[in-house]
DNA sequence: CGATAATGATACGGACCCGTAACGATCGGG
DNA sequence: CCCGATCGTTACGGGTCCGTATCATTATCG
């Protein structure tokens, strides 16, 4: 049961939710930080640095830096591998949670509002 | 005859894109490039700097340095206004085009690929 | 004409991110 | 045990972007 959208109707839909988030106020988060982000939270844990570094097809201090950032947004948090102590996992938060589900209702709504075009 | 999208096909498919966008190796855009971009191509002109200004909730050096930017990537021109020289006029371009269709069919077929989730 | 307003660009100090290289900590095999 | 491999992080020089304030150019109106 494929999703059926026209190229004309994603160009819409595209920037409508591009408008929203840069119109909200909160930083915006770039290209990788989105990709990281959804990928902690709609992928199966564990999420290490290197496992995200290969699935984004980026180097580890990439990772790195952008977990600096989402965690100090709060978006998630880092958490060493006692079983393997070179490992860090990354966790998510509540905060971040809410972020992404907030996003989601965000590209719905502005779905819902493409009529055919 | 609105698009129906559920908040979890929505994030899957925003982090598809998202992650197409990182891996392809090409510099990426930020939220504000991108809604820029998008407004300009999808909507009727003429585009100002005020105009886009207003339109995105930023102030005009933010404008300013976004369109230098997507300028030097080839995917947008500035024009005087012959008419009235304090306006500069945002011109599309070929390439700007070919991105931005590309991107419409990127998120069209990762569209396709969403089940029912 | 001259004063005022409006437009877009620029200057500035600060923060962030980039890619590459190097680093300390930790694990595992000989 | 120790040496190499692996993990994530940090250092570095360079570039971009931020928000605020200011600027030059042009138009408008008295």
């Amino acid at each position: 049961m494929p999703l059926e959208i026209r190229p004309s109707q994603a160009l819409r839909l595209w920037r409508q939710v591009h408008l929203d988030l840069v119109r909200d106020g909160e930083p915006d988060l770039s290209a990788r930080q989105t990709a990281i982000l959804l990928t902690v939270y709609l992928e199966l844990p564990p999420h290490t640095v290197r496992g995200l570094a290969q699935q984004l097809g980026v180097t580890k201090p990439v990772i790195t830096r952008a977990l600096d950032t989402l965690g100090k947004l709060g978006l998630l948090t880092r958490k060493r591998d006692e079983a393997d102590r070179r490992n860090v996992v990354i966790q998510r938060t509540v905060a971040g949670a809410l972020a992404v589900e907030r996003l989601g209702d965000l590209v719905t709504e502005h779905a819902k509002e493409i009529g055919a075009g």
